[in-house]
DNA sequence: TTCGTAAACTAATGATCGTTAGTTTTGTAT
DNA sequence: ATACAAAACTAACGATCATTAGTTTACGAA
C-alpha cells in the first residue's frame, strides 16, 4: 500500500502534467485526494519541494541508468540500444512525471534547478560520447553528432505523450519499433 | 517598423517562452517594454487573447504550409522533405512563439482551444496521409505509420530549442542535415 | 476507557494576479 | 498657440494563491 505522501506526489503529477505546475493549485491537489488544502501539509511541506522531488527523482533515474550502462561492457551499438530501452521502461513506469521533464522544470527553485540542470548535462554529454564513440566505430553516419543527439532525445523525451494515447502498445514491440525508427530511419 | 502591439507580441512570446504562460505576469511584460501593466491594454485586450493570438497564428502559418505542399503535384518524397523544411523555416523565423506549441497551448481558453486542436489534428491527419501514401509507394519502412509519424514530429516540434542554443548554423545546412537525419537515420 | 498522537478540519493572512477607472502626459494637425 | 486623441500614468478592485495558526476528529496502544 502505497504512503499517503505517495499518493499526493503521484496526484500531483497528473494534475502538474495535465494542467501545468503553476495553474495546479494546492486546492486542486486536495480536491483530487478529497481533502482540504491545508491537510495537504500534514504530508508535504510546499508545493516546491512537493515538484522540486518528482523531477529530480526522475533525473536520478536517468542518471543511474546511464551509469550502469557506461560502466559496462557492452558494445557500443549496444549501449546506444539500451539507452533507447532505458527511456522506453522509464516512460511506462513514470508517464506523468517524465512528462515534466520537457517544460515544466523551468519553474523549479533555484538549488533544485541546480541539481536538475547538472544531471540534464552530464547525461546529455554520456550520450554524446557514446555516439561520438560509434561514429568513430564507423558505426554512424556523419551527420552532426548534436543533431543526432538532438533528434534521438527530442523523440525519447515525448514519448510519454504518444505513449498515453497507445497504452495497448505491447512494451516489447514499442522498444523494437523505437529501436528500428531511430537507429535505422524510416527510409528503405 | 513595428506596431506597438507586434512589439507587445513578440515580448510576451519570448516571456512566454521563458517563464511560462501562467508564469508571466502582466507587469512581466510591461517591465520588458518598460511601461506600467496597465498602458498595455491600450493596444491589447486581455493577456488570454495575446497568447491566443500568438498560438492561433503559428497553428494557421503550419495549415497553410501544409496546404500549399498537398495541393502541389510533387512527388510523396519531396513532399515530406517539403514539410520537414517548413518547419526548419518557421522554426527559424518564429523562434519564441514555436515554442508554445509543445507544451503551453494547454492554457489556451476554451474557443481558441477548439480551434488549436482542430487545426493541429488536421495536420497531424495530412502528414500521416503522406507518410502512408509513401509506404505504398514502397519508399518507407514498415514501421508503424503513427510511431514514424511521432518521431518525426517530435524531433521537428523540438527543433526550437536546439536552433536557439545553435543560431550560427547554416539554415541550408541545418535543413540538409535533418533531412539526413529524419528520413535516412543515423546508421551506416 | 483513557490517553496521545496523527491527520483532518475552519479560518485567516499577506502576496500577487488580471483588469478597470480616472487622470495626466505626449505628440500632432490646424 | 490650441485643440484633440492616443497612450502613458496612479490607484485600486476583487479574486485567487500558498501557507499558517488554532482546533477538532479519528484511532491504536495502554
Amino acid at each position: 500500500m502505497l504512503s499517503k505522501k505517495q499518493e499526493i506526489s503521484n496526484c500531483a503529477a497528473r494534475l502538474f502534467r495535465k494542467k501545468g505546475y503553476k495553474a495546479t493549485s494546492m486546492r486542486d491537489i486536495a480536491d483530487a485526494m478529497d481533502m482540504k488544502a491545508a491537510s495537504l501539509y500534514n504530508h508535504i511541506s510546499s508545493k516546491e519541494e512537493l515538484f522540486s522531488e518528482l523531477l529530480l527523482k526522475m533525473a536520478k533515474l536517468f542518471t543511474k541508468g546511464m551509469e550502469e550502462i557506461t560502466q559496462s561492457s557492452l558494445s557500443t551499438s549496444a549501449k546506444l540500444e539500451r539507452l533507447i530501452t532505458l527511456h522506453v521502461h522509464l516512460t511506462i513506469e513514470h508517464t506523468d512525471a517524465i512528462s515534466l521533464i520537457n517544460g515544466e522544470w523551468v519553474h523549479l527553485p533555484p538549488d533544485a534547478m541546480n541539481q536538475y540542470v547538472t544531471h540534464r548535462d552530464d547525461y546529455e554529454r554520456e550520450f554524446r560520447t557514446i555516439i561520438d564513440q560509434g561514429k568513430q566505430e564507423g558505426l554512424y553516419s556523419d551527420i552532426d553528432t548534436d543533431i543526432i543527439l538532438f533528434s534521438i532525445l527530442s523523440t525519447l523525451r515525448t514519448l510519454y505523450s504518444w505513449y498515453s494515447k497507445n497504452r495497448e502498445y505491447n512494451t516489447i514491440e514499442l522498444e523494437n519499433q523505437m529501436l528500428r525508427c531511430l537507429l535505422q530511419g524510416i527510409s528503405k
